[in-house]
RNA sequence: GGCGCGGUGGCAGAGUGGUCAUGCAGCUGACUGCAACUCAGUGUACGCCGGUUCGAUUCCGACCCGCGCCUCCA
């Protein structure tokens, strides 16, 4: 039962064995706080929130760091055209996405290390690099990483350096020795927010904020990186070239990398302008649809959002209230207990494979039908597997909902906009004392109208319950 | 052009050298006043061509098709 884990680095799937018996240090690349955060953004932090919830519920001592990068090009050219100071668009957007992950359900790192905070540190590592002779000042104010002093550049993108050379852009910057090099600190022009260094008054290039807050944070080596599919080149590359050649040590043992978001089955860009924001997703879905909806597919397999695969994800996750709405008071049982539960243990096999919640949700499903036949012949044993399932359901970060409240709230815009509660109550019992009289004509009136808005009936033998469709 | 990923049944999506993925949709039966829910049963599958093998969807090679990164993007 050991933990797999499929490293970009070597393209396979590891043995996960930690540097630390018991521990796992685990950075991830975060959000550029520029603009709102978008549909791909929650697939990274949903990813990542239930890696680390599984990891923990696994015995491991996790220390999980995810960074905010809040200075850089974009932001400041967001600033600029908003007219407004860019510490107030970050603060904005910051907040904004705390809100995101909360609704969400995305537990908040341990450590959320902003680029603006750890300026010092940047400098002191750009000096470093400088001193070995990985990078040099450049006429212009500019700090450059010297690439061709890097042997192993390229080993995670699995490029090679000198086919990068042939690439090289068409506008030439004349500061660099080479064009390949990339900046580790920036100059400021006139007015442009600015840090003082030994190379003049600048700010961080992209890059080197990850490399000083990781190391930072978890040391010079540590077992975790991950990120968004676009960020192995060059953004990860980077990273490896200056953090290796500071330390002069191995700088991540296990690279993750998120597969692609598409939407409507083309690439989800911000050029093209068919994103989501996580905001306008979360007014049409319950935010454990957007959960199952990408857990519903391994993590590194690209994703494609659409109408259609919401639904499909919201009448999945049915599947599951529908059953739980019959155990109302039944709770997560404590991990202990499961040690040796049949399910839990498939589950287990599953997440340690590097991590496949659609295999661990097949699981699930077994669950529920197994539960369903137990509700009327062995209660009790359902109760417990109810309790099993719930365990299982925290680690994905859902089931965690009213059952009732979930199945008659839909889809959150569309419940607001029809049929109120009371007039759907008021219906059904209309309806009861219609089927007592036998009037099952006037009955099935009054069901065919609540279908038409939406509202679907259950006769049990307990009375009748409904939901939205 | 360089590097990499993938093509699975109506759809979505796992996985495996020779018995079942799973969910949705379909069909049949049970339950129900009729439905819905639920349960039981059931059908359809591994891009194409070769090779290895007793046997390949699974391994190897060629081909076709789609996609990603190489430029800001999670």
């Amino acid at each position: 039962m050991t933990l797999h884990i499929y490293n970009t680095l070597t393209r396979q799937k590891e043995v996960f064995r930690p540097i630390i018996q018991g521990n796992i240090n685990m950075y991830v690349c975060g959000v550029t706080v520029y603009d709102l955060c978008h549909i791909g953004h929650a697939r990274v932090l949903v990813a990542f929130d239930v890696i680390a919830r599984y990891l923990r519920s696994q015995g491991w001592n996790l220390n999980y760091v995810r960074n905010i990068t809040d200075i850089d090009d974009k932001i400041l050219n967001r600033a600029d055209e908003n007219a407004e100071l860019y510490s107030v668009l970050t603060e904005r957007m910051i907040d904004a996405m705390h809100e995101d992950e909360r609704l969400l359900g995305i537990l908040p790192p341990d450590m959320e290390p902003r680029a603006t905070a750890y300026i010092d540190e940047i400098i002191a590592m750009v000096g470093v690099l400088i001193d070995k002779n990985h990078a040099y000042a450049a006429e212009n104010g500019d700090v450059y990483y010297r690439v061709s002093s890097f042997s192993d550049y390229g080993k995670l993108s699995k490029r090679n350096p000198e086919d990068l050379l042939i690439d090289a852009r068409i506008d030439m910057n004349l500061s660099k020795e080479d064009q390949r090099d990339f900046a580790l600190w920036k100059s400021a022009k006139t007015e442009e927010v600015s840090w003082n260094s030994p190379w003049g008054s600048g700010r961080p290039g992209w890059h080197i904020e990850c490399s000083a807050m990781s190391t930072c944070c978890l040391g010079a080596t540590f077992d975790i990186h991950g990120g968004g599919p676009d960020l192995p080149f060059p953004h990860h590359e980077n990273e490896i070239a200056q953090s290796e050649a500071a330390t002069g040590e191995k700088y991540v043992n296990y690279w993750m990398h998120a597969g692609a978001v598409r939407v409507d089955d083309e690439k989800m860009s911000k050029s093209l302008g068919n994103f989501f924001t996580i905001k306008e997703v979360l007014k049409k879905y319950h935010p454990e649809i957007i959960r199952y909806f990408l857990l519903s597919s391994h993590y590194r397999s690209p994703i494609n959002y659409s109408e259609k695969s919401l639904i499909e994800a919201k009448t999945g996750l049915e599947r599951f209230y529908m059953t739980l709405r019959q155990f109302p008071d039944v709770q997560s049982l404590p991990l202990n207990d499961l040690k040796n539960r049949k399910y839990y243990k498939c589950f287990i096999l599953a997440m340690n494979d590097d991590f496949n919640t659609r295999e661990a949700l097949a699981v699930m499903y077994d669950m529920i039908r197994q539960i369903n036949t137990l509700a009327v012949t062995d209660k009790a044993e359902a109760c417990l597997l109810v309790g099993e399932l719930k365990t299982l359901g925290d680690i994905f970060g859902i089931l965690d909902s009213n059952p009732e409240v979930f199945m008659q709230g839909g889809t959150i815009v569309d419940a607001l906009d029809s049929i109120s509660s009371s007039e759907i109550e008021a219906l059904i019992s209309e309806r009861i004392t219609a089927k007592k009289n036998h009037d099952f004509l006037d009955a099935d009136r009054i069901r065919e109208k609540l279908l038409a808005q939406g509202i679907v009936l259950e006769d049990s033998r307990e009375g009748t319950s409904w939901r939205r469709g």
